[in-house]
DNA sequence: GTAGGAGCTAGACCGCGCTCTAGGTCAAGT
DNA sequence: ACTTGACCTAGAGCGCGGTCTAGCTCCTAC
């Protein structure tokens, strides 16, 4: 029951077959996968824990590059968690920037969907305010 | 004194000029771009206004081609607001999705470099927690 | 008059992160 | 026997968002 075809593991992580064995090749998976006698790979519940892993870290924008120096750390073993601690707090860092970065961002659009809310609700969409020389701070089309 | 050279918008834009060159080909200007006698871009304040916009729809993720279209409702002229609305709120739940996912995946780091850091302070650095086998919730490395 | 520097166009190229293809093995079902 | 489907490897291809090159025209300063 224990071991898992990469089907199973791309089903329950959401990568697809194809992006696990890139991942592999890439060096990204900590311990070295398993194989059947045929050859068929065979995952544990701690590669799919982390593949998670690597997804969160992924879907936040760090690099394979990055991904696969964590990774050789880890594989390293004990002895070099500082180094393991500066890359993910470096990370860390980086996440929160895209955060903030984000939120600027949403105030902007927030703003000129506000403006346009007013002018459609109001039904004067059709007025001057669309002309940048018309316009009062910007280019707010 | 009015007027903005190339190099001007891409220094106060922060693109490069192949940048700018790139974009106006791609259709994301609204307005076309003014040239001198000598075939030199002259870009408006209102240019970088847009642009400057432009910049934030990119960093939130808006990729060139909705920009494009959203730049070819603007251009058509007023009658549209209601398409131009539609666009900016779809790509103001994307950014806020993706500020949802970014602190999901933010928890997560932080939980693992609050784990390290515990442990680097402790010294306890080459303790067994590091082998998967050992661990109580999953593949912490 | 000539060297530098900024600009122009058209189009090739690049890095990233996959994704897909070709050509094959193997095991189960009918 | 044969089809189906999941898997394998090696390597090509792709979409995106630029970036860079080649070869040119200007203008300015020396």
């Amino acid at each position: 029951m224990d071991g898992l075809s990469i089907g199973q593991v791309a089903e329950r992580t959401g990568l697809s077959v194809h992006a696990l064995r890139f991942y592999e090749r890439e060096g990204l998976l900590a311990d070295a996968v398993r194989r059947e006698s045929n050859g068929r790979r065979v995952y544990t519940e701690d590669d799919v824990d982390w593949l998670n892993m690597c997804i969160k870290f992924r879907s936040s924008g760090m690099p394979l590059d990055t991904i696969r120096k964590y990774t050789e750390l880890v594989r390293k073993g004990a002895g070099n968690e500082a180094d393991r601690l500066a890359l993910l707090k470096s990370h860390q860092d980086y996440v929160r920037a895209q955060i903030e970065e984000l939120n600027e961002c949403l105030n902007v659009i927030t703003w000129k969907v506000d403006i346009y809310q007013q002018h459609v609700d109001a039904g004067t969409a059709d007025c001057l305010w669309v002309a940048p020389s018309t316009q009062t701070a910007s280019e707010a089309s």
